[in-house]
Order: structure tokens, then sequence, then C-alpha cells
DNA sequence: ATCGACCATCGACGATAATCGATTATGGGA
DNA sequence: TCCCATAATCGATTATCGTCGATGGTCGAT
């Protein structure tokens, strides 16, 4: 018998908040992806590209499709500047992060 | 030239730390992995492998592959009961997640 | 002792993702 | 106009991951 799913107490997380969330955290699942991050946001002004691929010591497209992945999500924002493109973070962005970890732990203030 | 490579104001994330919240991270970067999360954080009780099944809607192996990815981060704690196994959440876990935010946005209190 | 319930493990498959090198596109300076 | 620097894109390769079905092992009840 599976009492647990016949008489959810607290109502649970949906399937699609879940894969939302999922693909949320899964932006911060990868190291490299992390080391782009952290030097972005300790530079305490925009970067180049170029400027984080000496920091990282990755080559230039992968960090080029690390930095897509990272904006897609909204993490870091990036604007053309000429030749070159401006990495800032979106602090808000990792902010929000305990409140996803609440909802997960059904710590919803309904 | 390469300004902030030379001149890192702030100490960067060491690559080792960085592979470490990578794979904190990961767990919780699969839309399943957290759907049995919160199955079993929102059960206010320890829930068997077969409750969570029910719960989740995947296969029975699938959910004790998650289980065991789970326990490897200490997200989870399995106890044997007989021929059973109960599954518990470990709240302080996550709990500590604002706090690798705020190592990754350098927000270090050195 | 046998049977059934419960769960872990294994092997396989498909999908996804990380990385690299090469190429291409674009803007700025000579 | 021509060249260089910068960065995005492409193609290929490799590794990792999620899922399933089948198998095996263990405990409890009959």
């Amino acid at each position: 018998m599976n009492i647990a799913a016949q008489n959810p107490i607290r109502p649970a997380l949906p399937p699609g908040d879940a894969d939302e969330y999922a693909s949320w955290f899964r932006c911060l699942a990868d190291g490299t992806r992390l080391l782009v991050l952290n030097a972005v946001a300790s530079a305490d002004r925009a970067m180049t590209v170029g400027e984080i691929v000496d920091c990282v010591g990755v080559g230039q497209s992968t960090v080029s499709h690390h930095l897509r992945v990272l904006a897609e999500e909204c993490f870091v924002h990036m604007q053309a500047d000429g030749t070159r493109t401006l990495v800032t973070v979106n602090a808000d962005c990792l902010q929000a992060l305990p409140e996803a970890a609440a909802r997960i732990m059904g710590f919803d203030r309904s």
C-alpha cells in the first residue's frame, strides 16, 4: 500500500517545477562553469571573454559555450562592446537559490 | 593583456572547490531526483523505496539509482529495516546551499 | 524449507553535455 | 582598403548521465 501517494499531506512539487529547478541547478553543476562565474563575480567590473579565458584556463570556444549557458539562465549578462563582449553577473539570480531549496524541502509559505 | 589574471584582488575559487560544489549541484540537476527529494522531504516521516516509486512514477531501479546519488552527497539517509529501506532527508545539507552560493559569488567572509 | 516482497546491482541503450580545433563574422585601427 | 583582434559558431570526439529490464540477494512469513 502506498499511504503517501494516496494521502499527500503537503502538495507535491509539480514535475514541471522540478524540471525548471533542475535546469537551473544544472547550470551550476559543472566545475568550469563555476570558475567562469566566480571569475566574473569576483572582478567587481565587467570582464571580457578573453580575460575569462586567461583566468579559467580552458579554450576560448569552451568559455564562450559556458557563457551562453550561464546567460540563458540569467546568471550573467553579456553586452557587445565593439569587437569585445562585456560580461557581468546577475547577483539576484544566485540569491534566489535558497528559495528554490525551500520549495524542494516542502517549506512552502502557502 | 590580462589584468584580472595578474591582479586577482579577490582570491579565486580553487578549481578543486569548484568541482566539489559542482558535484553537489549536480545532485540537484535532475527533475526526477528533485521529485524524489521532495517526496521524502514532504513526508514528515521515513519513506520506503517502494512508496517513493509510487510517488514519482519511474521504475524501481531508477529510484534506487537516484537515492544512491542523493545519499552519496548526504542529501538523504538510508537505513535498512528488514527487507525494506527507510529513507529520510538531511535538512542541513540543503540549508548549506546559500553558503555555497556566497563563495561562488566571492562573498567570502575571510 | 519454500515462497513472496522488497530492494540493490548489472548491462545496455539513447540522450545530453563538455571540450577542442578550425572556421567564420564583425568591429577597429593603420 | 587591408589587417588584426575578438568572439561566436560549427563539427567531431569523448565522457557522462538517466532510464529501463533483468537478475540476484536478503528478509520475513507461511
